[in-house]
DNA sequence: TGCAACCGATTGCAAAATGCAATCAGTTTG
DNA sequence: CAAACTGATTGCATTTTGCAATCGGTTGCA
């Protein structure tokens, strides 16, 4: 584990850990799009990572504590990601930069329809994923089950648009 | 201007923005340092930038509409870079950014004082802090005068920390 | 008037990161 | 038994980064 920093300012040290062009797009796929094996996110990635520097992240994020790797038991060669808690609090973060993003980039409707139900919802809503999330990956009981879960919910209003522009088009 | 992304999903434009390990430096002591030259930058740095990544990424920031870059009437080579709306929004990303490194990552207390005061003043004091931007880089009146500026908040609990820690070293 | 300090950069160069395609050995499925 | 799939690894060209030196011009001071 490096444990050279360039500065002990919060802001630098969370650069440091996803100041790069691909860790928090690894991150995103796991956490709304549930990704959780190597090759769906090698194939499932709409920005076209490359396998080299999927595992080289992997390996890094798992280093910085970000994930956790399991065997498999259906496949002996498979593993299983896992994110940990100081991953699931990013989930504010990406809630914040999806928002963002929306106002001043060129976004396109489909894919940001999820940052503007997540922008919405608030806090309720993204203390509710992150308690899905962490039923997920750590084991640990929902909190109030029955409700629909946020990633159904955000899918559900990915899947809208994309039939709505389905249908004008044609 | 570049037009080609690698996706619209606005955490990747976001990301694509941001998305390295200078950017967000730079911004952030322009925010909270109150930087707004070259050289302040440059020798301010506690990261310590090279001259010519600060040259790369101030172009590349004002090409993208974070930035712009005005003459200093006080001196014809001075220039003075100012912040648009796009980069103030960032305010409360900074402030998350901020909240999970103080959580997660080694950051040293004198460095994470400002990090920690922003996190508890909460949603109120980001808007007040980015009417003060707004007011000093867009020239807009401030909404509630005569109040103590957030940064001279912020900046005023550094100071007390390194007092502390001289006073208790000696 | 001269000269040092300062202004925002630029240049050259080595090292590291990235992107891409091909490939690997083992596992499972049909 | 072959094809498809598993998580990677390798080789290589291109791009980005980091560092030190330097640039031409401006300013303040003796």
């Amino acid at each position: 584990m490096k444990t050279e920093h360039r500065s002990g300012c919060p802001i630098n040290l969370s650069l440091e850990v996803f100041g790069d062009r691909w860790s928090l797009i690894i991150l995103r796929d796991m956490i709304f799009g549930g990704k959780r094996h190597f090759r769906e996110l090698l194939n499932g990635s709409i920005e076209g990572i490359a396998s080299n520097i999927l595992a080289d992240r992997l390996k890094r994020l798992m280093e910085l504590g970000m994930l956790t790797k399991a065997d498999d038991p259906s496949h002996k060669q498979k593993a299983i990601y896992s994110l940990t808690e100081m991953a699931i609090t990013l989930v504010p973060i990406m809630a914040h930069l999806g928002a963002w993003g929306r106002v001043w980039l060129p976004v396109s409707e489909e894919l940001s329809i999820r940052a503007e139900l997540l922008e919405k919802g608030g806090p309720a809503m993204w203390d509710q994923f992150m308690d899905e999330l962490r039923h997920e990956h750590l084991g640990t009981p929902v909190a109030a089950p029955g409700r629909p879960s946020v990633r159904a919910t955000l899918q559900a209003g990915y899947e809208a648009v994309v039939a709505r522009k389905a249908s004008s088009a044609a």
